[in-house]
DNA sequence: TAGTCTACGAGACAGAGCGTCTCACAAAGT
DNA sequence: ACTTTGTGAGACGCTCTGTCTCGTAGACTA
């Protein structure tokens, strides 16, 4: 996921990266992370994060020429789940993961940063790209409790798994982005039940 | 909707406004709205919309002292539909206004606009009021179509209208917003059945 | 029509941020 | 011990910001 340089973490790797670099990389990382919580993108410049991550200029210049660039770097890294097991049941696993849904959009301190990463990817094409990768990390679960229901023949074949996320997500979105509300409980149950009622009506 | 000033095109208006006043209003809010089309937010800046608007740049600031103010002069007018009536079936007033809303959102150029919006108003309070307007106008006709079936009775009272106008427009915003895919008549049928199947079976 | 009022545009100004550059230093690798 | 390389400090020219003054032209008023 990570875009730039060699793979962190490895105890063993390819071309091992300067301990000077990987300081740099890291304290840079946090400092973005920070300053785009606390004030929005638009206070994310090269000298404010030189300040924060306690670098110099020159230095966040040299190794992140672009404001987007920035951003990427601290942005592009999220773990998708790595291993997922099927309850065998749709309901549950929906119900599952809706609410660890529920759960990141209600509490995670990322949320501001996504928000802003949607509105200046309107504009930043790199930046759209991004966004995709973390919608699609977003949603994972969701997709693999419904590929798995297509595989034990509880949905369709031909079931388009896209249309399904957008309407058991995009409700979500909705309220915590535009409308600012909270998301209840009953409000994830809700989704929930009448989408399953919907397909074992018409399965 | 409109914030400052008197009201615009009335022929006998309580307090005329200087001419003068009426142009650079109008040169400015035209040129706000095409740099936020052009580069997003970031790229509006007094100077640029002077040079944009053909104003002088203490103009600009005379009357918007801020960048919050450029974009709310710019964004915070929106028509509310005046006359609405209901077709007197709850299936065909929300497949007209969700294909309205589908079209607003396929076609508008002010949608980047409201994205930005969205993203800015995370941090921006002043922002965040405009947001609220600007989505309750969008969704009013979703709204007085719901209304007016409690009043036939076709839907319970106590009928939740926040939940339901989330559920049914939120997947159109994932979609458009976070998805950037294309927003498709068998998408906005399949919700608004779906839904509308829901509402009998219960009721 | 003459006179007053007022929004306007141009430009000066200090201050801040931006992006680039040089240079000495210290840490890393050999 | 020697070389390489990332670093931090700071200087630089530049642009943008926000405020100011001032002469002008257009808009109300009598």
């Amino acid at each position: 996921m990570s875009h730039r340089g060699p793979a962190p973490d490895m105890a063993t790797s390819v071309e091992a990266e300067d301990p000077r670099v990987t300081r740099t990389r890291h304290a840079v990382r946090e400092a973005v992370r920070s300053l785009v919580q606390r004030a929005g993108f638009e206070g994310v410049s090269h000298q404010q994060v030189a300040a924060e991550a306690g670098v110099g200029r020159a230095t966040v210049y040299r190794h992140w020429p672009t404001r987007t660039d920035l951003l990427l770097h601290a942005l592009a890294e999220v773990e998708v789940p790595r291993h997922w097991q099927s309850s065998g049941d749709l309901a549950t696993d929906l119900a599952k993961e809706l609410q660890r849904l529920q759960r990141t959009l209600s509490s995670s301190p990322l949320v501001p940063e996504l928000v802003a990463l949607i509105g200046r990817a309107e504009w930043d094409a790199e930046l759209r790209g991004t966004k995709a990768e973390l919608l699609a990390a977003g949603t994972a679960g969701l997709r693999r409790a419904l590929e798995a229901a297509i595989e034990r023949e509880e949905l369709p074949a031909d079931h388009d798994l896209d249309t399904t996320i957008a309407r058991l997500a995009g409700p979500l979105f909705y309220r915590r982005v535009l409308a600012h509300a909270p998301l209840e409980d009953a409000f994830v149950t809700k989704i929930i039940t009448a989408y399953v009622n919907e397909v074992s009506a018409s399965g």
